[in-house]
DNA sequence: GAGCGGAAGTTATACGTAACACTTGGAGGC
DNA sequence: GCCTCCAAGTGTTACGTATAACTTCCGCTC
């Protein structure tokens, strides 16, 4: 009968299993072939079951040097209800001075309060999405490897990226309209400062200027329903000849022009067209459903995560950019005729 | 000149300071009133900061046998784009042998491969919401101090419940709808083993069975949108008089509805009311706008942390139910008068 | 001038693990 | 009959930190 008191270590199953504890290490770490017999291992195994011995990680981990985990930085929290959920505990954590870990149940969610303080102990690299600078300062002082998302290659933080073929998204979208015979566009713009969002803007000008007799005017809104609503209804209803379709920077941008759009009595895509980017499920709960430009998030993470990886064997990891897909949907057509 | 390929330890500051390895952790453990001297603290202060020192926290969590970090598990991933992007990371790195964690900037994400086997590193409780049995288990075995969201009171865990007062709120929706003189129901139920959603069958039911005359049909549906457009007009086309108003589990399933209900060419709300249960983005982007069912994420957080901070410093938390209102927009109207 | 107490440190140790270097007891070769 | 070799382990150490216990020096009091 052991002490139950406290969490049992590997010395405490050493005893129950009547070996010594480097025994119990080998053994468990799988790493006995030829040096333990049989029979031993599997009393060892079993000594361990019998205790609920968990090996304790951060003894490992200091032994290690090394984590075997790595942290992913994303920009901001898309989730609603769990974002929230996450903001409340986080907040009333740091006040007791406790940082908050979040887990996806069975797929995925994220961790703390300060990331580079609460994780280093449990990193070996860092993957980072449209990141404030001073977080990237952090994570460079930290000296760890980093992946950067959808971020300016040419950026001098000698990092490795891994970009969605933004670009050309943007130039199927233009491409899509022209055809159908639009000329004057609306670019309802996402006021977030992110390469990502530059990159829409010129790839639309760049395209757009070479149809002659076009005109691209541009309307700024921070990512929210409400934003977008208000700044499409302003760039509506300013003086000048009426654009005939909206692009937008993603999505629910494109569900904030809606409700402009409708407030407007304008029907979509008879009076005029828009175009979304990203495809979440919100473009086909909107009515009607929405063109958009696929990405692929699952792939774009895949290939972050082979680039990290690639990084931490030594190897060169490739820039390849993410091709990207238009979904023509019902919120397109070509521009009304004028009277 | 140290060495500067690997991190510096205490002990190297405390070399380019001239002092002790534990004259540096008084400092900078801002644990030396008293214990050293102003200009001494300095001096560590200054040499840490020259070498650029960051303590390890495998080594301090090892030491401390704490970690001042709680897990917070979460039943499913609901944002989209970066849920992509960590399943596919997650996918790669678990392929490595990596874990991943996620890193909100600056609200929230977040962590793992095996939440309790990479997390345990780090964790002195663990909050979850509605999980798998199995899950439950390893927490349980962990020993880990466990606080439950939305689950049942009387489940056999013994560990403490925060609640959203999900109960309250689906009485406000049938009190609502009963007023408007609804008396046929369709119940859209979310098609998932979890007690929140047996609460609001359970209380509909309950509810409805006050006002003599109501009847209530039930479709079963996963949750999202192709999901629920699917059982609604399997539902609203079986045969026996329509029902008047659909009452949704949540609001991506009154998003489905609303498809089913479009195809079938009848009109929200004059035709048919619908409501939903969340107020997430969507319940505005859609239209008409949805009455639905505010829950207060973030005081659900909040309220979830604040129990746990209480099991963990030996106190014993509340079990207090967290209120919710109704929030009646245009999807609701009184029911069509039959010819 | 002996003794005391506090300031300003230092020394030593333990947390739990992984792995290197060593030991021991046979089996087999010549 | 002796040497070698291998299987099957064990003893020991280090990872970097926090802290309890100890030391030393000095200024004061009586």
């Amino acid at each position: 009968m052991a002490r139950s008191s406290t969490r049992p270590t590997s010395r405490d199953v050493a005893q129950a299993a009547g070996v010594s504890q480097a025994a119990v290490s080998l053994v468990l770490g799988d790493k006995w072939r030829g040096r333990v017999s049989e029979t031993t291992a599997e009393r060892v195994r079993e000594a361990a079951r019998d205790l609920g011995y968990r090996p304790n990680l951060a003894a490992r981990n200091l032994r290690l040097g090394r984590t075997r985990t790595v942290l992913l930085v994303v920009p901001a929290l898309t989730t609603e209800f769990f974002a929230g959920v996450y903001t409340g505990a986080a907040r009333v954590a740091a006040a007791h001075g406790f940082g908050v870990v979040l887990y996806p149940s069975p797929e995925g969610i994220g961790p703390a309060r300060d990331p580079f303080a609460s994780a280093q102990a449990a990193l070996d690299g860092v993957i980072a999405s449209s990141m404030a600078a001073d977080a990237l300062t952090a994570i460079r002082g930290d000296q760890l490897p980093l992946v950067m998302l959808d971020s300016d290659p040419t950026g001098s933080l000698g990092a490795a990226t891994v970009n969605l073929d933004i670009a050309d998204g943007v130039r199927q979208v233009t491409t899509h309209l022209l055809g159908l015979g639009h000329r004057r566009i609306l670019h309802l713009a996402a006021d977030v400062p992110s390469w990502t969002f530059e990159v829409r803007a010129r790839e639309l000008a760049a395209h757009m200027a070479t149809t002659p007799g076009t005109e691209i005017r541009t309307a700024r809104a921070p990512i929210s329903i409400d934003g977008a609503l208000t700044a499409t209804e302003a760039a509506l209803t300013a003086p000048g000849p009426r654009p005939t379709a909206v692009v937008c920077d993603d999505d629910k941008l494109a569900a904030g022009a809606y409700k402009a759009l409708r407030r407007l009595g304008l029907r979509i895509p008879d009076d005029i067209s828009v175009t979304g980017l990203d495809d979440l499920a919100l473009a086909t709960a909107i009515d009607p459903e929405l063109t958009t430009v696929r990405l692929d998030a699952e792939l774009f993470g895949e290939h972050g995560m082979h680039a990290l990886m690639a990084v931490l064997e030594g190897r060169e990891p490739e820039n390849r950019d993410i091709p990207v897909e238009l979904v023509v949907r019902g919120s397109t057509a070509p521009p009304p005729t004028p009277a």
